[in-house]
This record gives C-alpha cells, structure tokens and sequence, in this order.
DNA sequence: TTGTACGCGTTATCAT
DNA sequence: ATGATAACGCGTACAA
C-alpha cells in the first residue's frame, strides 16, 4: 500500500506537508501542493479512513435506525438524512431493526465497536431504548417521534394536531359517525394522533364510541381490511374512517371495495403519510402529508450540530392534508 | 478513551492477551479470560474498529450501490445481502446513485478512502461503470446484471428465459397479438428480456410487430401508462402487454381500467419482479418473480468469498411465474 | 499459555 | 511555510 511517507518522500516534503495538502490546509505554498498532488497521482495514493479515524478519534459515519425498509416512507426520510450527511462528508449506515435479532444487533454493533459518531433513530421502539440505555457520549437524535426522556432531541410534525386536522376535515365534510384505525405497540405517535381524533370529536360535541377506534399489530393492509370489517359489521357503522397510515387506509379501502360500498360516497378514507401509493391507488387516498425528505435532512443537521457540542433543540415542521378523491 | 492497554493493566495481563481474547483464541486459559472480560466491563472498554481496521488492513464494511431506494424490490435484495453479511460480520453501507450526482459520489467515496473491502452493485449503469474502472483490487460483484466485462462476477436469473417464459403462457392462453413495454438506457436485462420476448413469439410462429414494443425511458407508472395508450391507440391494438416492471404494470393497467377496458378479458398484463404491489392491485398481478433475499444473500457470499481469495463463477437463480388475475 | 515490541497510516504539536 | 515526531489503539511475529 502507499501511505503519506510514500508521497512525501517522492514529493521531497514531510509526511507533515502531505497530511496538509489532504486537509486543504491555507499555509501550504501553491508550488508545494503541485508537487505533492503530482506525487499522490504518480504513485495512486488513497488515504487510509481507519488511520485517519484513528488519529482523529471520528469516523464520518452515523447510523440510522430504521423499522421497515420496505415502506418507501422510511427511504424518504433515509434520502433526507443521506442528503445533509454528503454535504458534510458523512457517510451514513442503515440498519433495520423489525425484528428482536436485528434489534439487538443494531445495539451492539452501535455501542460495541466505536464505529459511529452518532446515531438516528425513525423507530419508535429503538428510539424509547436510545433513551435508556448509556450511549457512552454518542450523539443521537430521533427523526419521527420524541423519547419519553428529554436527553434524545427529535424531529417531528404535530403528530396530535395532524390527526385532529384529519378529522376536523371529515367533520367538514357532514361526517359524525367516524372510526380511527390505530396501530398498537406503544408508540407515542399512536397516542397522539389518537387524543388529536378526540380533540376534534370533542369540539365538535361528538361523544367519544370505543368502538370505533380499532387497533392493528402492524402497519400492514390486510390487519387494515380486517379493522375495518369489524368497523362496518356494527350496528350504526362509520360513515368514515380516519387511519394513521396510507397502507393502513388502503387496506380500508380495499374492505369497502370488496363489502360493494363505494369510496367515498358510502364511506370516506382519510390516510396519514402521503406516499407515492397514495396518489396511485383508486380512488386516490386523501391524506395527512409530512415533510419526509426536510425531516431526514433536519434530522441530520441536528446531529451534525450536537457532534460540534452544541445543543439542539427539538423541532417540529408542517404537516399539510391532501385531498383527493378517497374522502 | 479506555483501550486494550488499560484492560491489560486492571487484569494484571499483556495487551497481547487482551487481543487474543477480544479475537476469541483458543489458547487463553478459561480463568485469564475471566480476568481479561472482568476487567472490560468494569473500565466499560470498546474496541476501536478505526485501531482494527488500521491493523488489520479490513474494514468489515461493504458497499452495496443501488439505484432507487424507494422500489421496495431492492430493498428486499439489500435485506438479503445484509442478512449474509451480519452473519460473517461485516457490515453494509447503502448508496442510492440514480442521480449523476450521487453516482459520481459513490465512486468517489468507493476509491478514494480505502472505506470498503468491497461493493456489491445493484444498478445497472453502475455495474458497467465498475466493470471500466480501476478497482485497486478491490472485489466486487454484481447483482441483477452481469457486466460486460468478466472480471465481475454476477448474480441473476435466467432473464431472457424467464420472458420468454411469461409470454409463452400469454401465448398458452390464445393471445396473438402480444405487447411489450420495455425500458430504454442499455440496461443488459433489458435486451435480455426483449429477446426472451423475440424467442417466444418465433416459436409461435408470429411474426415480430415493431410498434407492438414501446420503450419508456425510466420505471415509472406514469409512463407505462402513456406507452399503453399509445399500444391501444394502434389499428390492431394487442389483447395482452408484457412488461419488465411491476410497476409498468401498474401503469398498463391503470391506462387499460382507464379506457374502461376489463383486465384480463379486454387486455391482459404481465409484470415481473413480483414487489408487494403486485398483490396488492385490483386486479392482482400476473408476474415473474424473482428471489430477491436469496439473489442478495448469494451476492454477499461471492463477495466474501472473493476477499478470501477465492475466485467465484456467476450463478444464476431460478425464476417463476405467479398466475393471478391480470392474466 | 503469555509477554515484548513493532507496525499499521494518519493527524497534531511544537519547532524552525 | 515546512519538518520532526509523538500519539492514536489494535494485531502479530517472535520470544520466553
């Protein structure tokens, strides 16, 4: 391999000079950095990332913790986070973390080797473990949702406010009768969107009906279209059905569609993400939209900041609804 | 920052041993690694993946090039290659190149630091580009599309077969007027499939039909859907399409139920790739599938084999068809 | 089985 | 503006 000696020595200068040139270092007289870029060609020279994390104590590399890489949600905000990283020469690592085993060795693969100068969280259950566990001085932030404890600042919408805007437009529309499918787990989203479909209730002197707010273990369509089944099997069915995701709402829609009901005469779907999904599928899902590319971006500059010993508060950034045809 | 020194000091040994011990040696007595492990967690030590890599001359890190994060198809190919990689630890470090920009960083950031042991390219245009580079020995292999060159060794189905295969059973099923939306920009499996097309219709004795075969210049739906219009519009218009995307599918679909044509009666349609879309759409997809985790496990194992030292063949992965309803 | 000592390729400090 | 040199933290011959 060649190394700085190797191109000092051919450049006539000090290893010290080279390491200068690498850096774009101002003292370094023009004449010199020629002779030493020439040499750097001449011999294919490549600096080591290793030595150079060795003798800086950084790597230029963070990690992001992602739940499921398959939901094009996650890419979005992944492109944000890659987006801001590049602008910084950061690199940035994704691991996904749906199941136990790829959980437990994001953790370890975090804190075990110092291979990360800090860390991003879109999962709720890791960002709530982010917050209990000793990060050993790491950075991290959490793109999507807040850890209960305040030490992980974190980049959101106003999860409650977007779901009560959700709602209040559904009321707008002449629906009372309207059911919420949610997702359980424990994710403080969930909770939020769920007091945000209360709030609107509420002020529009809607009693609250237990049943019709059902719950799913997954964000994914079919545990929807079963929901949703359950939802329309009742004795004064709702009317609409506001859900915390677009997947989620498809899966309404494809209930309603298959139960002969027409979307959004006999029932209106309100989805919550916007994804590319939304647009395409028939009819068209109206939908709470969030910033996914400006969160990741957001997300990373935070952690950019904190990594220069600045402390950052949390932000949270719009939300908008999208109508289409679905409700 | 506590190192492999200040472990040997607390534990009364050499750092030597504590190497050994971090590396799992056999030769270690049981009750020296006690000590040795006793006093890591007690100092609260990490090893130093920089000081490793620095000694070792590995990074245990790969770089996997893909060229549109947001197809959950590849996210399934680079959840199979990190499933292999985890298992031999290494890690996986994805970059999204569809743009000139980002292509030109991931090269960038492939050769200038010695960050990789080595890359796994997914994207067509950045296999080539690999195939035309110096590598500095770099390994590499490819995933999807075999480079021109040999020097890479690829993973990938049959695609002409598989085609073909696609439009035997459009054939099989009475059509003879038989469409195609291919995708332009030279991509290898693009030509493939053309000529899997080709082969099927030549043993079927139909003579090829030129304007039966539109190109669109990306995988996007919207395209596919104004390539179908375009097919429609003919004087003999096909009574069935076959596409090399699931998501041109889509797209010929949603131009078919547009024109109020009924799938599969009026126009049939067959996709390939079989994502999630695919059953998830009304009428559900008719499609080739590939075996996206296993392409993407095998792929890291010829890459690990060939950081061995081993030089590994290409192989190729079967494929199927998945009868739905479109066709 | 364990210890000694050097090398890995940079950066950073202190001189000059 | 440039040079000499000591870290940085680990692996590994070679010895013992």
């Amino acid at each position: 391999v060649v190394a700085t000696v190797d191109v000092a020595r051919l450049a006539g200068v000090s290893t010290a000079t080279v390491s200068r040139v690498l850096n774009d270092h101002p003292s370094v007289r023009p004449e010199t950095r020629v002779k030493v870029e020439q040499a750097m060609r001449a011999l294919g020279f490549r600096v080591s990332a290793a030595a150079r994390s060795l003798a800086t104590a950084e790597t230029k590399l963070v990690l992001a913790l992602i739940p499921d890489l398959s939901r094009s949600f996650f890419a979005d905000i992944f492109r944000g986070i890659a987006t801001a990283a590049h602008e910084h020469s950061y690199e940035v690592l994704l691991c996904e973390t749906n199941s136990d085993r790829a959980h437990e060795r994001a953790f370890t693969s975090l804190l075990d080797a110092r291979r990360y100068d800090g860390v991003i969280s879109m999962s709720p259950m890791d960002t709530q473990r982010l917050a209990n566990v000793d990060l050993r001085g790491m950075s991290a932030v959490a793109c999507l949702e807040s850890a209960p404890d305040a030490r992980i600042p974190h980049v959101s919408i106003d999860d409650q406010r977007a779901a009560k805007d959700a709602v209040l437009y559904l009321l707008s529309k002449g629906h009372r009768r309207i059911g919420m499918i949610n997702v359980g787990g424990g994710a403080l989203y969930s909770a939020l969107r769920h007091d945000g479909y209360r709030d609107a209730l509420r002020e529009a002197g809607i009693p609250e009906r237990p049943d019709y707010v059902e719950f799913v273990d997954a964000i994914e369509y079919p545990l929807a279209e079963l929901a949703t089944r359950r939802l329309l099997a009742l004795d004064a069915p709702p009317t609409a059905i506001f859900t915390v995701s677009d997947l989620l709402a498809i899966g309404a829609l494809k209930a309603a569609l298959g139960a002969g009901l027409r979307v959004p005469e006999n029932l209106a779907v309100v989805g919550f993400d916007d994804v590319s999904l939304a647009a395409l599928f028939e009819p068209a899902l109206t939908t709470v939209a969030q910033p996914r590319h400006a969160m990741g971006e957001q997300a990373m500059r935070m952690l950019l900041r904190q990594l220069q010993g600045e402390s950052t508060p949390s932000i949270t950034l719009p939300h908008s609804l999208v109508v289409r045809r679905s409700a």
